[in-house]
DNA sequence: AAGCATAGCAACCGCACAGCG
DNA sequence: ACGCTGTGCGGTTGCTATGCT
């Protein structure tokens, strides 16, 4: 006898999320906050599992969320911190707040593992990057040969942070330390932001209410070139024609009026700070409070939260580091690795 | 143009952990 | 101390777009 699942399966729906589940997700999460997921099938009417909604939420539609376009910066940064703490996707997003874990994942998955074995393969890779997937495969080495991999990868993964943190434009990356919502108010000039998920939505119902086509299966919806280029919402208008529950232009429009009136958006580009002001009431500081938690580094490893204020202090302390590396038993905390 | 292969990514699944009674 | 519940996390799957033949 197992755990019983999270959510019953009978009446659960499954698969890409439409528009309007979406809004009744923001607008409950703008109501009640981020939280108590259990309760929002039953307080939204949402078909869908709590994990489901919770997901949803911290992957796609909650504010601040960057997509694509990863920065040299922002990879080298990746790469660096998978080669120190492994596939900690959770820790390694919590130093790139506006980068979801998921997304961390797929681009390690789909772009820089590959990457990585292309360089090995040429035999000329950037020295900064590590010759391995990081500690996963470091179970095998011996204890003297992974201490010292540690100490060079941490060396190189301080140097990139270093590198990172001097670099000009420092909105790519904050720090934990650094109050994550502050980010969301900051103007993005970076190109392929996908930004405040509230705006995607927003802009995804004018576009999908501008573009309905009169007849509902005519696929030219979401094929606004205005639009960001998102598969999901070609999933959503495949999933709304074949299920037959089709909106039609008029409820579109609704849609989009309702989630006009509902976050006070009258033109996406004005209106970015809206729900980020609104979302530093009680909803984004859990938000906050979860981004430190999740942590690892700094709430469960006292060892690792030296290692932590040591990689990110200044740089050319090598003496220092043999200091506090001393004081760290890697015996004790190995099981991190 | 059609069919097939591959890439990219959103979402799901199951386990682990923390908090609470 | 124990069981239950909610949440977090990492691995994996499956769908869609894109590229290639």
């Amino acid at each position: 006898m197992g755990r019983p699942p999270c959510c019953d399966k009978l009446g659960v729906k499954k698969g890409p999320w439409t528009p309007e589940e979406d809004i009744m997700l923001v607008s409950y999460v703008q109501e009640h906050g981020a939280g108590n997921w259990k309760a929002v099938p039953t307080t939204t009417g949402l078909l869908r599992c709590s994990k489901s909604c919770r997901l949803r939420w911290t992957n796609y539609l909650r504010p601040g969320i960057k997509r694509g376009g990863f920065t040299d910066h922002e990879e080298k940064m990746i790469i660096q911190l998978q080669a120190l703490l492994g596939n900690k996707w959770a820790a390694i997003a919590s130093y790139l707040p506006e980068r979801t874990d998921n997304d961390i994942k797929n681009y390690w998955n789909t772009h820089l593992k590959k990457k990585l074995r292309k360089q090995q393969q040429s035999g000329h890779g950037d020295h900064s990057v590590p010759k391995n997937d990081g500690f996963s495969t470091s179970h095998s080495v011996s204890r003297g040969q992974w201490e010292k991999r540690l100490q060079t990868d941490i060396h190189t993964a301080k140097q990139a942070l270093h590198e990172a943190l001097s670099f000009e434009n420092q909105n790519h990356i904050i720090l934990p330390e650094d109050d994550v919502l502050s980010t969301y108010n900051k103007p993005s000039n970076q190109t392929p932001v996908y930004a405040s998920s509230t705006e995607n939505i927003a802009k995804l119902l004018k576009n999908w209410a501008r573009n309905v086509p009169t007849k509902p299966d005519e696929k030219s919806i979401f094929t606004n070139s205005n639009i960001p280029f998102d598969k999901n919402s070609m999933a959503h208008e495949n999933s709304i024609t074949s299920s037959g529950e089709s909106t039609n232009n008029k409820d579109g429009v609704n849609l989009s009026q309702a989630f006009d009136s509902l976050f006070g958006f009258e033109s996406f580009e004005s209106t970015n700070s809206d729900f980020s002001q609104s979302s530093t009431s009680p909803e984004a500081s859990q938000y906050h409070d979860h981004e430190r938690k999740k942590d690892f580094l700094s709430t469960e490893v006292p060892g690792l939260s030296m290692l932590e204020n040591w990689l990110f202090s200044e740089a050319g302390n090598s003496i220092k580091v043999k200091e506090d590396l001393g004081d760290f038993s890697f015996d004790e905390n190995s099981h991190f690795f």
